[in-house]
Formats: structure tokens, C-alpha cells, sequence
DNA sequence: CAATCGTCAAGAGCAGTGCTCTCGATTTTT
DNA sequence: AAAAATCGAGAGCACTGCTCTTGACGATTG
């Protein structure tokens, strides 16, 4: 049922894909606020109003460029981790902080478009929530595994009762594992994600330049807090 | 000399400063893709034109602001820290990083400006460098006070040799300090600010509700892995 | 088979943007 | 008082996202 409808819906699904391309392409080597409808059109060899045919709205591109992104990381996450033998907790954790910097050092603009500052006047629609969860999902069920096979430390701290509702949040990500030591995890992901944003928007430059070295002792550092043995 | 030049270069002043404040206002409500100097100009009662009397280009009015901005964290921070005990280290540290977060909760846009995703097309000029660095000064002079009043504790972790270079780098900010020290504030502060990114940027969004006690608890949790005594 | 209906690219046009240039008027300097 | 520097206004250029209309083509049904 896949390969033939009419010839009409067949260009109709190449040419989509042949604006997304192009689009992605564009934001690439321009960034998020440079992406033009007519840019791409011209690209094409299309008008401008063409393309209404096909995206109703800037947005509405953007947002299918959004939703690729958040697939591209997850998926690029997901196979990097499934490399690693199920037990080896801390390499894991390891490759999936090594997957999510690669993929994020090799496409900044799109990292830029679902982890950077929200694009002005962009609202993202509920589309986006089952794809923007992959990366994470890889990330809690690591824990989740360490935690089951006794790899994890219990923090010294206990997490404040207020943030019990806050926790149940997060259960369904990791489930079993303490409040305590859920919110080590939440924060270990924080510093996952502040420093491929860092590293992607440039705050390392001039400070940091073996910035492969630096990134993969930070996140053993914070394996280490949480207790990750190999 | 300050009170009174020409009255043309004070009137100058004058309507640099308001151009500034409404460029502010304007970003505050639109985010810096849809600061418009036609509007700016508008709102002032004057020709587009004119404004760049003043400003060069748009650029350069989003240079000045971002400059403010690095200023206006920087002077926070500041303020928020120097109202702590000298020896109270810890409290030092969470005091600085609330002073942080509350700012980049206040200022979401202009946050985003000196911390998010770079601006299309926008190259931050060198004159940023001085303002930029003022809440990361306050952040090494707490770590590199607590160092050497013994508050600090030796991470288990080695720094590889091969970040020697990185790390004197980061020896201005915080002398004395070992690099496994050194490393392990930079995992601190990617936390701190990591955390902030994905508090105004929205990641937290029906994810975390208190958020100011979450914050304060994994800034805890850095604090811990630090070793970082009352 | 032929007529109709839906889809499509094209073009013109609107309102907005950053930015440049010229032209008088005003103010400062000489 | 004359010369020079500065300034606001206006027109205009190239660009943007987006809308509406027009005419042609392809698919579907009578």
C-alpha cells in the first residue's frame, strides 16, 4: 500500500521531502532565523506561493525540521548505546553522553532548534513531545538498569519531600529508583546537556580546546557522583 | 567634565540611552529575533533612518545590549554573593547560583541573548570579552576562597594529562587550585548554567513545577560532589 | 469517452524588514 | 560671520512571510 498511490501523491511526497531537504540544508549553513520559504522555493526552481502547498506556514516547516531533529538525535543515542553490553553500566552512560555531543557537535544549527533558545514567536506544537523524548528515555533507562543491578549510590542528601509530586514525573523513565537518587540523575543530565550547549554555542572557545578530553572527564565525574561503577 | 558638553553631544546622549531602553523593552517582549529598529524608531516618533545616527547597524544596538545584559547578570551576581559571610563557602556558592537563576528567570530574553543559541548571522564583537566574564569571576573566587580554606574536597578522579593546557586556562580564575579541582568546578558551573538553559528555555515544562526548590537541591547535590563544606 | 472537480504553479500584491543615499536645517567650530 | 560637522526626514532598494486570483493540468466520475 506504501509504494503506489496516484502519480499525483507520489510527487506530491518527493517534492515535501525535497523542500524539507533543502530546508535543512539551509539552516545548516544559515541558522533557524535565516531558513526563507523563498530561499527554498528558489532553490527549487519553484515561486514562493508554491510552497504554501505544501507548509501551510514557515512555522509549520520548522517545525517538521524540529521533529526530524529531535528523531535524529534520539535515534543517533539509541544505536550508540545498544553497542554496549547490557551489564557495562558506566560505559553506557558514557557512550550515550559521547552520542548525544557528537551529534550535536556535527549538526548544530538543527541541536540549536530543539535545545537552544526557543525561536521567537515559534510555539512548539504537541507534535513534538513523543519525538523529543527519545534521548532521554535512552539516558533513564541506563539509570534505571544501574540502579536494578546495584550500580548505583544512594546520595548522602535526600531530596526535599516538596519535590515528591515532581519526582512521579520521572517514574515512568525510572522506575524503582529513589527520589534521592532520581534527582542526582536529573542533575547529571543537566550537566550533559549544559555542556554540549556550552560546547555548541560557543562558550568554550578560547577557554576549552581539547574539548573531547574535557567533555568525556566531566561526564565520568559525574558518574562518578552518582556512583556508576563500570 | 562629565556634566556639560555641547548641548548636541548630551542630547546624543539622551536619545542613545533611549533607543537602548526601548530596544530592552522590545526584547523583553518580542526576543531578539523580532527586535525591529523601524519599531524602535516608531516608538520614538522618529524616521527609520535616524536611528542609525546612532547605531550602525542592528547589530550594534544588539551588541550594546548584549553587553548590558553580560553587565546586569554580572552586577547581580555580585550583589548576591558580597551579602554572604566570606567563610560561608556553601553558602556562598548557592547563594551565587540562585542570584543566577533568578536573574535568567526575570530576564528570560535577554538570557537568551548572552547564554542561548547564538543569533543568526551575529558574531559577538571582542568588546563583549570584559563584561562577559564578571559572574564566572564571582563563581572561581568562591571555589578558589573555599580551596584554600580547606572546604574543598579532592575528587577520587585524576584530570587527564592531556588538559593540562586547558586547565591554566582557568588558573586566573581560580589559583592554587589543582585541575581535578579545576574540573570539577567547570562540571559545577555546565550544571549550574545547563540547568537555567533548560529552566528559561522551557525544557522543564511539565516536568518540574518547583522549580526554585529543585534548583537549589541539585545545586546541593554539586555542592556535595565538591565536597564543599558549610 | 467526456465533463467535472480538485490540485497545482505562477504571478501580482500587501505589509513589513535592514539599510543607503540625498537633501535641507541646525548646531558647533573656526 | 563663515565654514564645518551633525542631524532628521524622506525616498528608495532588496528582501521577507503570506494572501488571493488566474489559468492549466491531472484524476475521477457520469
Amino acid at each position: 500500500m506504501t509504494a503506489s498511490r496516484t502519480a499525483r501523491e507520489r510527487v506530491r511526497a518527493e517534492l515535501t521531502r525535497e523542500i524539507t531537504d533543502i530546508a535543512r540544508r539551509q539552516l545548516a549553513t544559515e541558522g533557524a532565523g535565516g531558513l526563507s520559504l523563498r530561499a527554498v522555493a528558489r532553490e527549487m526552481g519553484m515561486v514562493s506561493s508554491a510552497i504554501y502547498r505544501y507548509f501551510p506556514s514557515r512555522d509549520d516547516l520548522l517545525t517538521t525540521l524540529i521533529i526530524d531533529g529531535y528523531n535524529a538525535l534520539g535515534e543517533a543515542v539509541e544505536r550508540a548505546e545498544a553497542t554496549c553490553p547490557r551489564a557495562a553500566h558506566r560505559q553506557r552512560w558514557l557512550t550515550a553522553c559521547h552520542a548525544v555531543r557528537d551529534w550535536a557537535v556535527a549538526h548544530p544549527h538543527e541541536y540549536a532548534l530543539i535545545y537552544g533558545s526557543p525561536v521567537p514567536g515559534y510555539q512548539a506544537p504537541q507534535d513534538t513531545i513523543a519525538a523529543r523524548v527519545r534521548d532521554v528515555t535512552v539516558l533513564g533507562r541506563i539509570i534505571a538498569d544501574a540502579w536494578r543491578a546495584g550500580a548505583l549510590r544512594t546520595p548522602e542528601t535526600e531530596a526535599p519531600p516538596e519535590l515528591g509530586p515532581d519526582s512521579a514525573n520521572f517514574r515512568a523513565l525510572m522506575p524503582e529508583v529513589p527520589d534521592s537518587v532520581i534527582w542526582l540523575a536529573l542533575t547529571a543530565w543537566t550537566t550533559l546537556y549544559g555542556w554540549v550547549n556550552f560546547e555548541v554555542f560557543g562558550q568554550f572557545n578560547n577557554a576549552i580546546e581539547d574539548r573531547g578530553t574535557a567533555f568525556g572527564h566531566a561526564m565520568g565525574l559525574m558518574g562518578d557522583t552518582m556512583g556508576l561503577a563500570q
